[in-house]
DNA sequence: TTGTAGGCGTTATCAC
DNA sequence: GTGATAACGCCTACAA
């Protein structure tokens, strides 16, 4: 750290108490005005930059918020931080930033940091691994305010900003029922998690509610990322053509986008041989050679509202914890047969 | 903040001093065995957590890093951050993340505030808007550390992380010029930055090398991002067709999908009208619908040398001021008219 | 309107 | 190996 010029240097360059110039640096109104300005340009002479170091210490705020990704820069996360950093500046907060890379040690190591960094908050997005979520009952307890974002923990006290997973999944599955397909499999997300349990129950939903019959061998777990929903589709694609499946629901673009290298490696054609579908809008979604048809999740403004809900929890001490839904939007494109590509 | 245990008061829990608790925590050697495990056991059962604001205090070090971006979600910079963030958590640092929105009184306002919360070293690439070094310069003298990454200020006394600018757009430019191409464009980012200005002397030097005559006309300033690459294009375009350039050089990608996508919408065609090639290898550009042909900037390795070079300066008092150049590499598509679509 | 005293939670330093 | 004391730079609370 740098040696600095000390309130006490600028008050005794003035001749005056250290609590005056504070006062004038504050916006105090008890502080004459002709001090005020004396105090302002002395300040600018001698360079002083307030110790937040030292302020956060005492008035124990730091105005300084812990934002938890599994993952900074595929696909949902840097929109969300993106949304999250814009109110956060308008609050005049800053963001400490963390990455579990899905790693629940990882996680829980970062979390205890930011709770030792003092920060006011955490925003979260969970890790995909295995976990034990007293990780963040701690954090709770501790008087900390905490707000998941996307990928929830739910009924232990905390508020939450997501889509609503199961809606999403039913939804885009019944559009593919509606191509008339009916053996449709899903590439699910780690089931540890809620979102994944959520988004595997809309789609049986739908099935359900379509008179299909769900098939334990039509779910293979993915995970959320590209390699996954890769490996997960070459074991569909391993069944012999009959069982195979006619089209598939990935609990993700990303997840969606390694299946479709899958799909093309084996010389199959989408959507003729297997359709798919998505669920994020990831930015590559309308770029791919067959554009992915999905559900749109409005990145950018769950980081928004995720900042606003933490902020909120911070500086009002009866804030009420809710689960804050955002809308999602179907995104219909070539992936699952709708149209045909024009060239 | 929240209210919590203190040192203090595991120490009175215990019935020893502060200082053996803080000793036995800190790893200091000068602490019974059998002491120290006392005091790890009644941290657990207490909860402690150790104030990092009040250490940061006495020690004037916060092992924190400010890291400043001009945009948060697109190309470069997600990567970048990701690189940056890998090896701050191997080095036991923590990154505080702030964006200028390419403004410049924003970038100095997210430089004070960091200065304030008293940051070990401030990692940025700088907004694209007109400025006065001095911000720079002021932070430095202050003797807070300053490694600028991608957009680089030079000769002020910090190091630097970055491709070679003049080099890279040289061969791309000269890429084009073996296509024959006579007439070339170049859309360049503001030229009161320098990596602006570098890119625009390798698209001349390239010209002057090929003998091809440097013509004022067609260089339009669109800055890096998509919607500027549209308005400059469409400038360009407006010539009459004699006049129209035949290639183009954009000074990055986003800047080339924005040109990209005015030539279309004129109906006409890449690269059989108008040939075009960016720089940065965007994680669309080999998804366009013509990919396109750029240069690849690897942006984790930027992100991850210049976080190196940061805390390598933090730690050792004398380590070298110097400019760090990483390779890049001509990505051939279809863009430039090297090979048409298959399909 | 201004000043004084005390303390925020640690660690550096020196003594035992 | 352990403890007492004085910082670190600021603000709260109270006094003048």
């Amino acid at each position: 750290m740098i040696k600095k010029i000390t309130l006490k240097q600028v008050a005794e360059a003035l001749d005056v108490s250290m609590m005056t110039v504070s006062r004038a640096l504050n916006n105090n109104p008890n502080v004459d005005k002709r001090t005020k300005e004396k105090v302002i340009k002395k300040v600018h002479e001698l360079g002083y930059s307030p110790n937040h170091i030292a302020k956060s210490l005492v008035q124990k705020k730091t105005r300084t918020i812990g934002v938890v990704v599994p993952e900074i820069a595929h696909s949902f996360f840097p929109e969300a931080i993106r949304g999250i950093e814009e109110v956060v500046y308008r609050e005049g907060y800053q963001i400490m930033l963390t990455h579990s890379a899905e790693n629940f040690e990882r996680e829980a190591a970062a979390i205890e940091t930011l709770v030792s960094k003092r920060v006011d908050g955490i925003l979260i997005s969970v890790a995909e691994s295995d976990k034990d979520i007293s990780v963040y009952t701690k954090v709770l307890k501790m008087g900390l305010q905490l707000v998941f974002f996307d990928r929830c923990v739910y009924n232990i006290g905390a508020s939450c900003v997501s889509i609503n997973d199961e809606e999403s999944a039913r939804i885009i599955t019944k559009h593919l029922i509606e191509h008339k397909y009916k053996s449709i499999a899903h590439l699910s997300g780690p089931l540890t998690i809620s979102i994944s349990k959520a988004r595997l129950n809309g789609y049986k939903k739908a099935l359900q509610q379509n008179g299909i019959k769900f098939n334990t061998e039509m779910v293979v777990e993915s995970g959320f990322h590209e390699e996954g929903g890769y490996k997960a589709m070459s074991q569909l694609l391993d069944f012999s053509p009959q069982k195979r499946p006619r089209a598939v629901v990935a609990v993700n673009d990303p997840s969606a986008f390694g299946a479709m290298r899958a799909i093309k490696e084996r010389g199959l054609s989408i959507p003729k041989d297997v359709a798919i579908v998505g669920i994020s809008d990831d930015i590559r979604a309308e770029l791919m050679s067959i554009p992915l048809t999905t559900i749109k999740q409005p990145a950018y403004e769950e980081g928004k509202l995720a900042a606003k809900k933490l902020i909120a929890h911070i500086e009002k001490k009866k804030e009420k914890v809710e689960k804050i839904v955002v809308e999602t939007q179907l995104i219909i494109r070539e992936s699952c047969g709708c149209r045909m590509k024009s060239n």
